[in-house]
DNA sequence: AGCAACATGCTAAAAACTTAGCACTACGGC
DNA sequence: GCCGTAGTGCTAAGTTTTTAGCATGTTGCT
């Protein structure tokens, strides 16, 4: 089966903002919103994604943070695998491409030759 | 303003199944869904869906084939535009270090030959 | 102590999503 | 011509999501 997310509109925005930030207090949740609702609903939502787990809150201070838990780093691979599977016929190299063609303004030099180094080490150890 | 779908949970399922095989009838869409509801069901979310303004329908044969109002290539990039902000910190170069690790198994050498000359290229170019 | 500011817990209603079912039309084979 | 299959349109009901509001607790000031 798989990753099949499962959550609603509001869950999702919220998950991507817990994943974006790290960790939020139920406030700044709110503020990272666009077209936020009022505090509360975002605590109750809060407190649904906490009920069917896929969040948990720490104390910290007097308030509490809301963190994902599942990993960011499992949820970026997941992330990834659905894009090239909805987008890009499970291909790395169309991604590559679309990534270079939508940022190539803000790339600079530096950063393209730590990918070329990449590749390069990838080709060496795939051998 | 961001992209910010909008859509529910199954509207995004059935969004994604269209990028993923470009058109599809309401049947088609249906056995490409997990935990698929009934046809009719199925039916009434590409109305819905259409009606407000994310899918067209064009007659083929006798039946309806649906199709994403926003092209492929559009959807896209805004798909990997969000998927920078969410998990990578907006660094294309850390997409590329996940996607290597992600499908190290799967890459031939030749599309790892093929990524390294993309690169060279925006090399020259942004030059 | 008393007040303002900010936090949480909960409940209940409104809105949206999801689903099934029925009525109807077109095509193809018997 | 009649029936089964495969489409469409629509409606209404069931469930989930989404929202606001109120009661309450804690901190820090004055």
């Amino acid at each position: 089966m798989s990753s099949a997310t499962g959550l609603s509109r509001r869950e999702r925005q919220i998950m991507d903002i817990l994943y974006q930030r790290g960790k939020s207090s139920a406030s700044e949740v709110r503020e990272a919103m666009a077209n936020a609702p009022s505090y509360s609903a975002v605590r109750a939502m809060l407190r649904v994604l906490e009920q069917k787990g896929h969040i948990r809150h720490q104390a910290e201070g007097m308030r509490y943070v809301y963190v994902p838990t599942v990993p960011r780093d499992k949820a970026k691979r997941s992330a990834i695998k659905h894009l090239l599977d909805t987008f890009f016929n499970d291909s790395p190299e169309q991604v590559v491409a679309a990534l270079l063609d939508i940022s190539s303004t803000r790339l600079t030099r530096k950063e393209l030759e730590r990918m070329a180094v990449m590749i390069e080490k990838a080709k060496r150890e795939g051998k």
